[in-house]
DNA sequence: TATATAAAAGTATGGTTTACTTTTAAAGAC
DNA sequence: GTCTTTAAAAGTAAACCATACTTTTATATA
């Protein structure tokens, strides 16, 4: 901002949400905490963190996600800025709203008990605090954008899978079944997946190969 | 934002900043302000404001927007925030931008003398100052996202205007040549334009009749 | 050896995009 | 009045892509 005063105007908290988005048991499944104070004790919340002096909204997410997965270089995405005057009833607070992708495994289901984080479907959510309900919808509605022209399997499943894996990741992230063959060719068309020689034989007799993605591919395809 | 404390934490100074895009003679513009002090004194900028206390940084910029122009209800999307620490050596500013879509007609040719703004053509713009330019480009990369699914020039052009027209402001968004054919065939296939009876015998012996957009069927297509 | 399963490959159709051609309306030249 | 010229407008044919559906395949288990 230019040519009007820095020093008569008045000053915001700034904060960070972060829609943490998983994949487990079939399921698209989203990160929260439940609240431990009145007000709103009980309901729950999408994670946040305040703005540090000396970092961007972008590092203070990805602090905040590695203080609570542990991971580094988690995918991260800004989705929009939500500064309703009256959003947050403890303060002006601006909050600025990003979307996360990560593998949940063993280690990453621990998240629960340590921070009191539980994973929720997101076909069935809580009750959220706040304006945190619309900011998890408009990242739902980022990630479907961003899966429409990018494989976000990498993101969010295991490094080994099957067609049939990623294709039930799709299915739950549009809430629709896709065709398997229509939707083996369309993936398959992308040219970043690597097939291995081995299967996955707990579904089918036939046994399903197991692919990962090829990270020069990935690239050349300028993810 | 919860769970931490509101009062230990660092506020700082919110703005906006708005890339406002404009067609004239055949070009798409982008309005600017050159700056009148030092640092960066002469150097060219987006135009900001601060948010106020009572407002979202959508009523902020809309604020603005109607102060500059005149112009109530102009079209106006949340583009991102930018929030490096250093971003702004007058201080720590996290700005929210937006960008806007107006008509330039004579009155608003004026902008220029009353506030030191001025319409640059996209294609050579001058130096902007801090991460201006950045702001410029994502913008510009929102605003081809939303013409490809949607048709723009109610927001740009004049209340009647020839497919040519149409096609030419495309053409300066894009920075590509539509084929005349195809384009037709694409923008009248959306159903929203209604053909009016005069023509525009300007450029062809022929004439190109004029068209406008239909409110109503603009309405149920749900832009 | 037969059966059952889902994977994987294949096919046929319809719709859309793209490049290109033809026809049209009307102003201006002759 | 007829001819020429212009870009608009309409038309066409091939290429491409999405979708629904069918057939073949590999393999564990009965």
């Amino acid at each position: 901002m230019i040519l009007e005063s820095y020093n008569n105007q008045e000053k915001y908290l700034v904060s960070i949400d972060c829609a943490i988005f998983g994949y487990h048991e079939g399921e698209l499944k989203l990160l929260l905490f439940q609240r431990e104070k009145e007000p709103e004790k009980g309901k729950w919340s999408l994670i946040g963190g305040w703005v540090n002096a000396d970092e961007s909204a972008e590092t203070a997410a990805a602090r905040v996600l590695h203080r609570i997965t542990g991971l580094h270089d988690i995918f991260l995405e800004q989705v929009s800025t939500f500064s309703e005057p009256n959003r947050d009833p403890g303060g002006r607070v601006i909050s600025v709203v990003f979307y996360a992708l990560i593998v949940i495994d063993g280690e990453r289901m621990k998240l629960s008990s340590e921070y009191g984080a539980e994973w929720w479907p997101v076909k069935s959510l809580p009750t959220l605090i706040f304006d945190h309900r619309q900011m998890f919808e408009l990242s739902l509605e980022r990630l479907r954008q961003k899966a429409n022209y990018h494989l976000v399997g990498r993101e969010l499943l295991p490094e080994t899978f099957t067609i049939t894996q990623l294709r039930s990741l799709y299915n739950s992230i549009f809430s629709k079944d896709f065709d398997p063959g229509n939707f083996r060719k369309k993936v398959l068309s992308f040219g970043v997946l690597d097939r291995l020689d081995t299967k996955d034989t707990s579904v089918s007799k036939k046994g399903a190969y197991y692919y990962k993605f090829n990270e020069q591919k990935l690239n050349e395809s300028e993810n």
